[in-house]
DNA sequence: GAATTCCACGTTTTT
DNA sequence: CGTGGAATTC
């Protein structure tokens, strides 16, 4: 039986809640994720409700690896079989389960958002349009959005000429995908829903089997997830959601926080239950983040207490420039962790964008502490793993048009555009797919009914490739391994010639293969579907190496969301970063930047550090920098500020700052190396070389010094300045 | 058809 | 600044 003794009364409530539907809505830390996790345990082992038959969302794989890590430790093997992933994971699960009722099959390819963007452009090519007015990346948007409010091509609202044009490529674009046997992300939900909707049966299947369903972070849910929960509870209604309206920030993507107050009205009879105690934090952080929420209209307020003691002030920097912040957070944490008052990993380091994350690595290299980069798709961004993937991808799926126009010519062989227009018509009089084409050239040769269809130029290279992924595929109906193939593939296109040039670039690539090659070997057992189907949902990994766990961790502040860590530094607070620029005009929009600064806060267990920068490069010149405005709403009493003041910067010239820094790297430290916490405290006993002995009153961190109040023996109450006054601090007793 | 050079472009956040 | 795409040359 599991034990029920960790939990606040209103938790316990929540846990072992009667079956129907609850709601439980909390701020930040107050235990949500816990009741919910302790809610399964409790349903597993309490209920006897067995796993299989309950569904458990999260919005990313990083919580869903989190809740598993949970669960494993409370229940063991008991938690196997639990339904536990990301809608879209979830979704793909139930798609491939019921291809039959779909317009795809079930190899079907997840297409990632570089195969989206590339297939919206060649919608757009298609149909004789203008990329230049028509851009695939807003064309793009404009699709995922309508998709994420259930509307199909057909129901595409055209109220002017351009939605009417945006509504064609959406069409052509869909026709693409299915041609190529994929979907896109919107398209698991969307696809899911519409199974359910369109098959009754297929939905009461489901409906039934998920006795219970349970969401994390549910006020991020779009309208189409909002749907699909619906089907899914619809025969036994056991929804248990969790969620914070104030950590709503994936509104760009559909999510309306407002869901939260739509579940209490869809559901009358729901249970609410509101936890009000902050587990994780101090108090100082909890009036912070709250002095930063508060700010935003129409939000109902929580009430929410630490019983963690007031803790200490955040920390504002105000650095020189982006290396000085990198700089600083580097050397903060390294004198914590020299301290052995804390390790590497109570540390995260959060931002706005994934682009900030390159000179916080840099520093961290340079220092030599080990760190963790959570996202940043940099190592599937790569040309070399992309090309291996798609190769795998089209082994799979040889209807995958996109990845068969990636790879058909590497390494080159001779195909080019001419080639390319040819075997497509070619294709399309067939009847076939190219992929199918180029397998038949390549089985039958001069047999091939279509053999006659193409130049002598162009057919060597196309019959030679299609026989290569004949071969593969056979190989693979034959029972040829994962990493087989994979070495197989990279052996008939003699891969590493291509790639390995001998240059360090050259073994880099080389690298990457081999990495791609140990991650397909972990899904020897899994083999390519699963394999295929984890690098486009789960890419978002950690699978690159974690060292020694001691690492501290560089995230988004939205991949921060639902975590927390003893020290939380939020860096990049300017105008156009935090708040970013692109929300500046949207007073929704601003109210999302601030719920991610609300949400970065309040990972923090005891200390945070808002770090900014005067001036930036952003691309190219540098550029003067205003503090965020969210700074302003901070009361004074809150912050302790460290560092430079802004009165005292002096101007510096790109040049002499240039110069400066070659000079001084690689050990380049910032001039107000970071003072982290005072050297002296109450009761120390002290000498000064004038005033003699006295004892430590108070001592505090203020613009990078220690200020320290001494009550001497000799003259009393004095003020010193750590640094200046040489106080020698003496043995207690 | 391939390789190289040049230029304009644009930049959130995740599945 | 670095990327992706187009124009240019081999
Ligand atoms: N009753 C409790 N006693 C002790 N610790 C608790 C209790 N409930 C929760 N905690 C701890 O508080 C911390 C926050 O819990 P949890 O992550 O579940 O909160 P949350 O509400 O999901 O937070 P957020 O919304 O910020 O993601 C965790 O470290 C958890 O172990």
């Amino acid at each position: 039986m599991i034990n029920l003794d960790h939990l606040n009364d209103q938790q316990r409530a929540a846990v072992t809640a009667p079956l129907g539907q609850v709601l439980v809505l909390a701020g930040p830390g107050s235990g949500k994720t816990r009741v919910l996790t302790q809610r399964i345990a409790y349903l597993i082992e309490g209920m006897g409700v067995r796993p299989h038959n309950i569904l458990a969302v999260t919005f990313t794989n990083k919580a869903a690896r989190e809740m598993q890590h949970r669960l494993q430790s409370l229940l063991g093997d008991d938690g196997e079989g639990v339904w536990l992933g990301t809608f879209h994971a979830n979704c793909a699960r139930i798609l491939r389960r019921e291809a039959q009722y779909l317009s795809f099959d079930n190899n079907f390819v997840i297409m990632d958002s570089d195969d989206q963007q590339a297939l919206v452009k060649r919608a757009i090519r298609e149909l004789n349009l203008d990329e230049k007015l028509y851009r695939p990346t807003s064309i793009h948007a404009a699709i995922s959005t309508a998709k994420n409010n259930l509307i199909t091509p057909a129901d595409f609202p055209t109220q002017s000429y351009r939605d009417e044009i945006t509504k064609r490529i959406y069409e052509r674009y869909q026709s693409l995908l299915r041609d190529s046997n994929a979907v896109d992300f919107d398209d698991l939900l969307l696809e899911t829903v519409r199974l359910l909707v369109d098959n009754p049966h297929v939905r009461e299947r489901y409906a039934r089997r998920f006795e219970h369903i349970l969401v994390d972070e549910f006020q991020d849910t779009n309208l189409v997830q909002y749907e699909l929960l619906k089907l899914l509870a619809s025969i036994h209604g056991n929804l248990f959601v969790v969620g914070d309206e104030d950590q709503s920030i994936y509104r760009w993507r559909g999510a309306d926080y407002r869901n939260m107050l739509r579940f209490e009205q869809d559901f009358p009879a729901c249970q609410k239950i509101l936890l009000e105690q902050n587990y994780r934090s101090t108090q100082t952080v909890l009036d912070a983040a709250r002095a930063v929420i508060d700010r935003n209209k129409h939000r109902t307020r929580k009430h929410l207490f630490s019983e963690r003691g007031a803790g200490e002030r955040l920390v504002l920097y105000e650095a020189v420039d982006e290396h000085a912040e990198a700089a600083f957070v580097v050397d903060t944490i390294q004198q914590w962790v020299n301290s052995g008052k804390a390790r590497g990993s109570d540390f995260a380091v959060m931002y706005r964008t994934n682009a900030q994350s390159r000179l916080l690595e840099e520093a961290f290299l340079r220092a030599g502490l080990p760190y963790r980069l959570v996202g940043a798709l940099r190592f599937y961004g790569r040309r070399e793993v992309k090309d291996l993937i798609c190769f795998l991808r089209l082994v799979h799926n040889p209807d995958d048009e996109v990845s068969l126009a990636r790879v058909i010519n590497v390494p080159p062989r001779g195909v080019g555009e001419k080639t390319m227009v040819a075997l497509q018509l070619a294709a399309r009089q067939a009847g076939l797919s190219a992929g199918q084409l180029l397998i038949e050239l390549g089985e039958k040769g001069e047999q091939s009914a279509h053999w006659g269809r193409f130049s002598g130029r162009s057919i060597l290279p196309l019959a030679d490739f299609g026989s290569q992924l004949a071969g593969w595929r056979r190989a693979v109906a034959e029972g040829l391994s994962l990493p087989g193939l994979f070495d197989r593939i990279l052996l008939d296109t003699a891969y590493q010639e291509y790639i390995d040039d001998g240059s360090n670039e050259g073994k880099e690539r080389w690298d990457n293969v081999q990495e791609l090659r140990r991650l397909a070997y972990e899904f020897r057992e899994g083999g390519l579907t699963a394999f295929l189907e984890n690098l486009a949902l789960v890419s978002d990994q950690d699978t690159l190496p974690e060292e020694a766990g001691n690492a501290a961790t560089l995230l988004t502040l939205h991949a921060a969301k639902g975590l927390e860590f003893r020290f939380v530094f939020i860096i990049g607070l300017d105008e156009g970063l935090l708040p970013h620029a692109r929300s500046k005009d949207d007073p929704e929009e601003m109210a999302e930047e601030r719920r991610l600064l609300y949400v970065g806060i309040t990972r923090a267990k005891d200390r945070v550090y808002l770090v900014r920068a005067h001036q930036r490069s952003q691309y190219g010149g540098p550029e003067i920098q205003e503090p965020s405005r969210f700074l302003e709403d901070l009361p004074e009493s809150l912050i302790q500020r460290q560092g430079q003041r802004r009165h005292r910067e002096v101007w510096e010239s790109p040049e002499s700052r240039a110069l400066r820094s070659r000079v001084l790297s690689p050990n380049h430290r910032p001039a107000s190396a970071a003072l982290i916490e005072p050297r002296f405290h109450p009761t120390d006993r002290v000498r000064h070389p004038v005033w003699g002995e006295g004892i430590v009153m108070e001592s505090r961190i203020q613009d990078g010094d220690e200020t320290v109040d001494v009550f001497f023996e000799s003259v009393g109450f004095k003020r010193l300045v750590a640094s200046l006054a040489n106080l020698e601090i003496l043995p207690k007793g």
